[in-house]
DNA sequence: TTAAATAGGACTAAAATAGTCCGAAATTGA
DNA sequence: TCAATTTCGGACTATTTTAGTCCTATTTAA
């Protein structure tokens, strides 16, 4: 289904949270609270989320998560890869027999280009879009099949 | 990683070799065989593809598998969907409590417009796309490696 | 010093995916 | 008609991935 895993979708309902309370340190505790989802379900993700560079943490009392960087310098493409790692359909699982066997896989580089455009597309895309009430469709249009004339 | 499940790319895989071959009906066993996977999974990918009306096939001795339609008119997007359902990132996973709380979750119509977005690259990349030779070089170069520092 | 909070990793449980197999139905050709 | 071939449909098992939990160490504020 090609499809986010929850936990990238809980990613997205903390940041955006935590992008309307962008001037504050939150706890997990207090996120949690906020959002509905269990505490060491939240932990896991901002951990991930501040090794990606996503947030920045403090530790302590008084300690909590706050967003790396404006809503606006945060796109989709980096909370995914934060959770799922990066970006890209294939692994080539196509076997080097095959690829041998048609004698030059064009296949592969291909799908790099899918992939690339796919990128592009969630690269343009940021937090501050995910929060903003109406999205702007001429922002993430992307004419692929111009790439291949 | 928003990866394409295994049976996905086989299923690439088995269609550029109908591709190429498409004047003739082909058995399961004989794609099989060009292919190197194995039988019944090929089988079961023919089948999908067959639901999905993407293929053809004709029971029987001599029967077999063949093109629905030109490569030109078998979309990326239609391959997928046949293996993986619904093209679709998010279920809308987040609860209603929360998009409640929110007073309005505007994430969803957010990511509504993300597939979409994605959805399109995939409708205008075709079988005839992938088979085509690679595209010049530069255009598939892809500085992946920056994307993630 | 104590309480509060994150860091890191190990672990279990659940779900999705991959892969296999079998009996039934259809078609061809002798 | 009969036998061989091939798809059809579904059930089934095994494997892998994902989700979710928990524990201990470390850091910081008061």
């Amino acid at each position: 289904m090609l499809r986010l895993s929850k936990l990238t979708d809980y990613a997205t309902v903390i940041l955006s949270f935590m992008a309307k309370e962008k001037r504050r340190v939150c706890a997990a505790m207090e996120i949690a609270a906020a959002t509905g989802i269990a505490v060491p379900t939240v932990s896991k993700i901002l951990k991930l989320l501040v090794n990606a560079k996503v947030l920045m943490s403090t530790r302590g009392a008084k300690g909590g998560y706050m967003l790396a960087r404006e809503p606006e310098a945060i796109s989709v493409a980096a909370i995914i890869s934060a959770l799922e790692g990066p970006i890209a359909l294939t692994e080539c699982s196509i076997s080097k027999q095959t690829c041998e066997q048609a004698s030059g896989c064009g296949i592969r580089a291909n799908w790099h280009l899918i992939n690339q455009t796919i990128h592009n597309a969630l690269e343009s895309v940021t937090l501050a879009d995910l929060v903003r009430p109406a999205p702007m469709p001429e922002e993430i249009h992307i004419p692929i099949a111009s790439l291949y004339q």
